[in-house]
DNA sequence: TATTGTTATACTCTATAACTATA
DNA sequence: TATAGTTATAGAGTATAACAATA
């Protein structure tokens, strides 16, 4: 007999926490993101490229929450900056593979670590165990994204 | 002596990660929010002002890294909604310093949980450890988005 | 009929630039 | 001169709608 549907009512602020937490570093993020540096939807296609290749834009949609006509411009800004080649399926004539290039492995590599310089320094600053909490709590947030 | 000054360089990929995360979820978030709901940007400064109260734009823009002119137009979307209030500076007449109405205060209480609920249903979800893991991560968020 | 991808258009969020009023 | 706020404009990122080609 449920009295209430309430589903563990106690998670309630830390969702709205983490809905907290999140905008403001993807705002702080945005806002020291250099000029012609990849976004993050852009590092995170290619990130997800690396891991697994001959994707289409039909499956990077998906695996990114986003629409197929939106990643249809991402895919195209980054094979105009020469970070992922594009390919036909071998049976289905409608689909295109995509997979990284080598300057798109070397970018992953390396990455636009120089945008991230001052998030390193940030968590650099934390105390062993913050440090300790945050690189434990990773994977984590990445199950709630993609849930 | 300091041969490089290279800084604590086992961090860059965790600060990767972090963004990629903070990426992802941003997408979800931004993916699953109802049409009428708050921005991030919003709610984040419905809960600064509940925490402190009488800011004006430029200290809200300060604290949120943002604009003054962008914050200038999330003021006027919540004065609109009727969830802010706006009063002249006591002896600066360029200010305006800005508090909750009611109706802001009620919507922090039980806030957009409609919005979350997907989220707080990943949450609980997890296992205990990663529940334990997340939640114990958020402070930490906010330093490394704050710093 | 459903799916893949494309093109065109519009919306949200934030930034830059130029301005007025006040300190 | 510096700061607070406003107005106008522009850019990035993503969405919706309408379409053609293929399954």
């Amino acid at each position: 007999m449920r009295d209430m549907p309430d589903p563990v009512p106690e998670l309630e602020p830390a969702a709205a926490e983490l809905m907290l937490a999140v905008g403001q570093l993807s705002r702080r993020i945005r806002s020291e993101s250099a000029p012609h540096a990849l976004s993050l939807s852009q590092a995170s296609v290619l990130a997800r490229l690396e891991r697994k290749t001959g994707l289409s834009t039909a499956d990077l949609a998906r695996a990114e929450a986003m629409k197929p006509q939106s990643m249809g411009k991402i895919l195209v800004d980054l094979e105009r900056a020469g970070l992922v080649e594009r390919h036909p399926h071998p049976s289905d004539r409608r689909q295109f593979l995509y997979r990284l290039t080598r300057r798109g492995t070397q970018m992953r590599q390396r990455g636009s670590a120089l945008s991230r310089s001052w998030m390193i320094d940030a968590i650099a600053r934390l105390d062993v165990c913050d440090r300790k909490r945050l690189i434990e709590s990773l994977p984590v947030i990445r199950l709630v994204a993609e849930s």
